[in-house]
DNA sequence: TTGTATGCGTTATCAT
DNA sequence: ATGATAACGCATACAA
């Protein structure tokens, strides 16, 4: 069943069925019916493959995500897959974890298939050792890359992030005008976004006139239980803490139950800020006040801004997105 | 870039090439060597598309999920995403929605991508009416179609589920033994699985020598709070209740939530139990029971399978998968 | 408006 | 073991 079988039976030449196919407008009304009647009648699909090998192109987008059962990369992911299908694209998913070997083969093993362009999702896939990021540079070389959370100064590469920075800055700001002067800030991986928190999180303090504990700034561990004991030692070795903001919000809901342990009232005793404005987030008691990073918007512009590269218009490389602080029970 | 400048620089045929890059085992040493060398040399990649054209298959797989964002699906198309990978197989991923109508379209066009195969992640795509599902059948008659969670008997279907019906079955005579007697269930969506589950649910309260209330399975909204608040007044009305099954952990936590409004004690007053063993389960004060559904095992499964499948092996139609009771602060 | 002929980069079937 | 050549199914430049 090929393009053939449908020029044959409807009677004309298969560069008029091409044409049909494509929406070519040199085609008699006459024929153009008769070939699609045939069309239908015989359940005809053209070959993508045949069509890519012509075109070079199967309008597909690369799509990489270091883990799709994050919940913020995984909407994201939703997100992304949504607006692109609807500009006509299909993507190509692929989970890289967090290795940068990985992260390489992948992206190579992408471009062999011959997307028509990549999405970075998510700010791992920017290392902290600039030589490391070379393989982002050279796919973009070969195609545009768009980065979501990530930042790339580099012809080719288009970044859209939310700005992590301002937004930790702003609320040490706001948490420190209700009198709170022992902040603690708790991170978990350590990907490009954590690193540009922090950095907002030590201006903020500073900004504030305030200063901080030894281990303030947190590294904890990937587990909710285990992240709430190494609070309670560290609690209990003196340090003093009225103040918990949070890269993520799962490391929230650990700080929420440090403070169920201790009995210490919530936000009097100690605010807690997450991060994210997931799910997780109104599961706890108190629910989590928490930064909202707009996934979706971060995802849709990414793809606006992908299709407007892709019919060549001029596009700013770097697009910022501002955070939103959401107010529930742990932070106000 | 093509077959023909390596072949040209390594002075040999182009089929020679050919066989060195699909490792015929024809091929002296020498010149496989010589044209590897070659290979790397020029950085060639051969193109997918051609070698779509010629074998009629890019090793690529079709995933329909109703909603990566949901965490039990974002979890199911990670683990199948990477155990396709690493068996040499791409996939594309779709994001239906739960309308029928997308359903079918995004079915239609994975296959017009010529997919090897699809896997229909979650039990969303079992429609209750059941004329309603043969568009599956109908794919089912060009290519393999997995299921995770759905079972439809039809030949080139293969269907991977965890036995729900027997976890909640098991699971209300489990809490009844402890002198509970005012069961609810708890389900959002009218899914395959739920309704298999709501069985489960009815059959063990029998067996257990109990009766349900009016409204004791009651359909609740895709939102926590207002979940809760439905209890409250479900309550109020004078029912009684000291048992909540859910399909899902989410559910569970706003039973929690309502336990903590009315200050029941949990799991004295009221057990509760989630469904799935999600990050959310782990949020809350006390954490959830819950019953785990085993999504890797269940994705690794699907995958293994379906890889016997394209060998041509003769594989079994059903694989049902056995949940576990995670015990925890809500039910014991 | 329509048809003819060629190219796209492989794989596979023949020969040799 | 290697080479020549015919598919594979479509798009498109060029003719008519």
């Amino acid at each position: 069943m090929n393009i053939y079988d449908v020029s044959k039976k409807a009677g004309v030449s298969i560069a008029t069925v091409s044409r049909v196919l494509n929406g070519n407008q040199n085609v008699s009304d006459k024929t153009k019916d008769k070939v699609l009647s045939v069309m239908k009648e015989l359940g005809y699909t053209p070959n993508v493959f045949a069509r890519g090998l012509g075109l070079n192109t199967m309008h597909t987008i690369g799509i990489l995500c270091s883990d799709s059962s994050d919940a913020f990369l995984a909407n994201a992911v939703y997100y992304i897959e949504q607006a692109l299908r609807k500009n006509g694209y299909e993507s190509f998913l692929c989970c890289t974890g967090y290795e940068l070997e990985n992260k390489k083969n992948y992206l190579r093993l992408l471009l062999s298939k011959r997307v028509d362009a990549v999405i970075l999702v998510g700010s791992h896939y920017l290392e902290p050792n600039k030589a490391d990021n070379d393989y982002i540079i050279s796919a973009a070389n070969e195609v545009p890359v768009m980065m979501i959370n990530g930042y790339l100064n580099h012809p080719n590469i288009y970044c859209t992030l939310c700005d992590d920075y301002q937004a930790v800055y702003d609320t040490v700001g706001r948490i420190a005008s209700h009198g709170k002067k022992d902040f603690m800030f708790l991170y978990r991986s350590d990907s490009n976004s954590s690193r540009t928190k922090i950095r907002g999180f030590r201006d903020g303090i500073e900004a504030a006139g305030l200063t901080l504990a030894e281990d303030a700034v947190m590294f904890c561990p990937n587990d909710i239980s285990e992240t709430k004991e190494i609070l309670l030692s560290y609690y209990r070795e003196g340090a003093k803490c009225d103040a918990i903001l949070t890269s993520e919000d799962s490391l929230a809901v650990a700080a929420v139950k440090f403070a169920g342990s201790l009995g210490l009232r919530i936000p009097q005793d100690l605010e807690i800020v997450g991060y994210n404005n997931s799910l997780l987030g109104i599961c706890t008691e108190p629910e989590l006040s928490t930064l909202d990073n707009h996934v979706e918007t971060l995802s849709i512009t990414t793809v606006n801004t992908l299709m407007r590269v892709l019919q060549g218009a001029d596009v700013p490389n770097k697009t910022t997105i501002s955070n939103d602080f959401i107010v529930r029970g742990t932070a106000y």
